[in-house]
DNA sequence: TGGGGTTAT
DNA sequence: ATAACCC
């Protein structure tokens, strides 16, 4: 028999960058280091640092209502995800050495699966080196360390890796953020917010009920969102509490037993969901949102522009897209975040031409996404479109062990051109000539 | 609300 | 293809 863990002594710590943006902004341009710093997307400060919230600028703050509060405030703009991203990875590689289960959660947050490597340490120590262990950073809720109890030494030694991840974070990337460590994922996001910029905090199973029952409304759990959230106030639920006590029956009759078992199980602090390594991307995608986009040519332009990047980006990724996407938001009055979409397979033969740097791929990719958007769009009316966005996604990996030396010779694309430097997809520029 | 991402239905 | 969730 493989000995059975019990799903509460796993060790996991959630990794939760500050002000992340700001903080690739600064480090692009350390002038910025002792301002009031602000990230601007159109006209919203999507994230700011220290220095502007403690001028109170919040994050998604209107710019204008940020530069009210705040005239000092330096803006930058962010709409290009690029560094971020780049940083965002180097941030989960580095994860990685620690351990090889890293799940990302947007371009800012990270989980990490410690048990087997808090196993391997604990192996490591003698009997009469228990009673030495140390907490590095906070303990929730000041409770007391009982060094017997080796559910405690374990998360004690998650917190000495917690901190070792936080100090190689700063030292090879500059980079400083806060971490939680508990014994499951959600408990691990909860307690990592509790000390605010660049510290950390350890959860003991003791104080679970007293971080969870903490929570000021249920939508402050992960995994309730705005509808959930909106459905259970309607059933007259508004706290932890009122969610941990409701009748199962009834919120399975509701919401359906998937959901409602599982939330309700998140209301006493419980999750079993392991730690999912993320990998490489499922999909890349290019969005661009404005005021108003009403004729063909208008949209062509844009989608032009979102594709030119977006075929850098594959290019570099080395997979392949098998499937190519067109999303568009419509302009309405109300309606939060109605979104359209059409994809279709991407040709073989325009797959086989795509990373290569070479041959021109916008054309065709171009005729095919002109086509998903006649289908959703009626051109022969007026319309009001205010986002376009194109992703590709079911990425496969190039398949070089079953590839020939014919096969290696006779395709350029996958051996002797680069996508990098003047191989980069051009927006109107790109003819046969520019290539060897 | 931006410009991304994921999974489930 | 959409809808929900996350940042």
């Amino acid at each position: 028999m493989l000995p059975t863990r019990n799903s509460s002594s796993r060790v996991i710590v959630h990794v939760d960058l500050d002000c992340f943006y700001a903080q690739v902004e600064m480090i692009s341009n350390p002038e910025l280091k002792d301002k009031p710093l602000g990230v601007q997307q159109k006209y919203l400060v999507v994230t700011c640092n220290y220095e502007a919230r403690k001028l109170g600028v919040k994050k998604l703050m209107n710019v204008r209502d940020a530069k009210e509060k705040c005239p000092q405030l330096v803006l930058v703009n962010g709409e290009d995800l690029t560094r971020y991203r780049e940083m965002s990875y180097k941030v989960t590689e580095l994860l990685e050495e620690f351990s090889p289960v890293v799940e990302r959660l947007g371009f800012d947050e990270n989980f990490v699966d410690l048990t087997e490597m808090v196993e391997k340490r604990l192996q490591q120590l003698q009997s009469d080196e228990l009673s030495a262990v140390t907490v590095s950073g906070h303990v929730y809720n000041n409770q007391s360390i009982n060094l017997h109890d080796i559910l405690h030494i374990r998360l004690l030694i998650g917190s000495q890796i917690a901190a070792e991840m936080r100090e190689a974070m700063y030292n090879h990337l500059g980079l400083t953020g806060c971490a939680g460590v508990a014994s499951n994922k959600l408990l691990a996001k909860l307690v990592s917010g509790v000390f605010k910029p660049n510290q950390q905090t350890v959860l003991l199973p003791e104080s679970c009920q007293h971080l969870i029952l903490s929570l000021n409304h249920i939508k402050e759990i992960p995994g309730i969102g705005y509808k959930t959230a909106k459905c259970l106030e309607a059933l007259g639920i508004n706290s932890v509490h009122d969610l941990q006590t409701f009748s199962s029956k009834i919120l399975e009759k509701e919401l359906g037993i998937s959901l409602a078992q599982r939330i309700q199980k998140l209301s006493f602090g419980e999750d079993n969901s392991p730690v999912i390594p993320s990998g490489p991307p499922q999909s890349f995608s290019e969005e661009d949102s404005f005021k108003k986009c009403s004729s063909e040519v208008e949209a062509k332009n844009k989608i032009e522009e979102l594709l030119a990047s977006l075929l850098n980006r594959v290019c570099q990724d080395g997979r392949k897209p098998h499937t190519v996407r067109l999303i568009i938001r419509r302009y309405t009055s109300e309606k939060h975040c109605g979104r359209e979409s059409r994809q279709c397979p991407i040709p073989s033969h325009v797959i086989q031409k795509l990373g290569t740097g070479n041959y021109d791929v916008m054309t065709p990719m171009v005729d095919i996404l002109m086509k998903l958007f006649r289908n959703m769009v009626n051109v022969k009316m007026p319309f009001h479109l205010t986002l376009l966005s194109v992703c590709f996604c079911n990425l496969k990996a190039v398949n070089t062990a079953k590839r020939g030396l014919i096969d290696y010779y006779l395709t350029p694309s996958l051996s002797t051109t680069s996508c990098s430097g003047k191989h980069s997809f051009k927006m109107k520029d790109t003819h046969m000539e520019d290539f060897p």
